[in-house]
DNA sequence: AAGATTGCTGTTACCGCTAACAAGATTTAC
DNA sequence: GTAAATCTTGTTAGCGGTAACAGCAATCTT
């Protein structure tokens, strides 16, 4: 493997200028860093992460906790860390990947973080390296997260587009940031509309969601459609319909929220807010990258606009 | 962040001594090793992973790749993939996650690559650096995988004591190691009980189940039992059964393979053969490291147990 | 009892890279 | 025209570890 020796031989520099042609290229004249250039690029060379690291006092590290049970979890995040690995790499930076945060043995520049519950933040708020998290929180900590408020204005939109005469919310029973910009992205339109906002609230099961619609059937008129605040909510509502009513595309509209998996599971396949979970992970990567190169970097709040996907669970006008 | 040289000084002795005693315990007198992990322990000393990785000429990096589409398997990787990252983050390596091998930027100890098609071994076997793949194959590459003969072999057998009188096997049509192994693990245990196998095979999607049902639905007997070789084709055999009967626990039996997710998604839960993902991760990292540290370790080929998880999708006796 | 062996610890050099400083050449200032 | 400022490159030292070797007692041979 070339080091910056060999390549100061063939490009006649020292290993200092070609250290700085990489790192502090305005520092070097323009002639030189061409040869230098294009030694590198003939002798194939590749940083050695482990000098630099050494060297700058960093670990080329960062640690991604999902707090979550992964059970429940388990395809949500894998494209989200697909995302953020995938960043990560270009900058080499590698990835340590935690789903608790007491075996927490060695040591990293940074730490993305997700799933989250109330009690954790104290210890995060602890942690003296750079963190952004995954998921609107209320605690001043940097975030990526998508526009949820954006993503049940689509849904709601589409379904009065389509002309449903009720259009019924559906959300987690949860006190966190993310619920209530969803509720609140759905009551906006509903108002914007003059249309009365109808919430129903349950843990985050589908059997509950299915119970619900069984339970109050012979109240659910025709021509409802329910914006749901996940998918998991959205797949237990569209099997309770399919339980009562084959019809449920022509007579209910059912749109979910997350567009990971479980939308495609379902029959006919969910219209769901997709979350692009990829992109996502990259913003985390590059941001977390930012602060710590920058550690005054100003607090960022991101939000990344979802899509609407159009699946078999809502009627097409 | 205490190093080795503060270590020694606090134990009176030279840096070098402190690096044997963690390195190669045998040559440093007992008495210094007390007083020298004592001093460890006080001032919280952690090695310096980069500078280890420096004069050993390593990175301390793994690479995963993921090859097959992350869309359609994203559940099944996550556990996985925690295993993996658990088990290295404990002897101070991290990941790489890669899911095309063409963005292989930097340099690593080890790979560990899974969703492999034909033409990837061509590729793979000149691969310089310790492979273990996760999945069986026919390459002589070492491989951690699931006992996918003695999953279907579970499988088999609890139908048959339950008393179902047909038993057949509904298989994912390529020609892969693991996809032998399981119509085997089948054939095996219904010719111990001298009954004829029968065996179905589509590629792995849930609505060609679900279609296979409903097209022969008129010559599926009552008390048949599907051993599926996915839990997503039992998904959609369990589909059509309940769109042609409501009676499927009763009536039929479904059993699937894999116990990610899916599984529990299906209304009822499907009874499946659940692949112990998070162990088979620890394995997949554990042989790898091994396969570092001894570039002579001889192939290993290990499979783990899985486990017959019952859910509502097949009678109880 | 002298030389050889063993057991344990310290010294040196180096892994690949970069910050800090030194130093020469060129330009600018007055 | 000379001192100061600027631009550009090289030299040195050190990041935190470990292998290789050196050195010195204690023990073993014969």
């Amino acid at each position: 493997m070339a080091t910056l020796e060999d390549i100061a031989k063939v490009a006649h520099v020292s290993k200092m200028t070609v250290s700085r042609a990489i790192n502090h290229p305005e520092l070097v004249r323009d002639e030189l860093k061409t040869s230098i250039f294009s030694a590198m690029h003939e002798l194939n060379y590749r940083p050695n992460v482990a000098a630099k690291a050494l060297v700058n006092n960093k670990t080329q590290v960062i640690k991604f906790f999902v707090l979550e049970d992964i059970d429940i979890t388990e395809p949500y995040y894998m494209k989200l860390l697909v995302g953020i690995a995938e960043y990560l790499a270009k900058y080499q930076y590698s990835l340590q990947l935690m789903t608790d945060e007491h075996l927490d043995i060695g040591v990293s520049d940074g730490y993305i973080i997700t799933g989250m519950r109330d009690e954790d933040y104290d210890w995060i708020k602890r942690l003296e390296l750079p963190v952004v998290l995954f998921g609107e929180n209320r605690w001043h900590f940097d975030f990526v997260d998508t526009n949820n408020e954006m993503g049940t204005q689509l849904a709601t939109r589409y379904a009065l587009e389509q002309g449903y005469d009720r259009v019924v919310f559906i959300g987690i029973d949860v006190k966190e940031p993310f619920e209530y910009s969803r509720e609140n992205g759905y009551i906006q339109v509903m108002q914007e509309n003059q249309r009365m906002p109808e919430i129903h609230r349950f843990a985050n099961h589908s059997h509950l969601a299915m119970d619900f619609i069984e339970a109050t059937w012979s109240r659910i008129t025709p021509n409802t459609c329910f914006i749901c605040a996940s998918d998991r909510l959205a797949f237990g509502i569209q099997k309770g319909i399919l339980q009562m009513s084959p019809e449920i595309a022509t007579d209910y509209g059912v749109i979910g929220f997350d567009g990971v998996f479980l939308d495609q599971v379902a029959t006919p396949q969910l219209t769901t807010v997709e979350q692009p979970m990829y992109e996502l992970g990259e913003a985390c990567a590059e941001l977390l990258l930012r602060k710590i190169k920058d550690n005054h970097y100003p607090l960022e709040e991101r939000l990344l606009q979802p899509k609407l996907k159009i699946g078999g669970s809502t009627r097409k006008k």
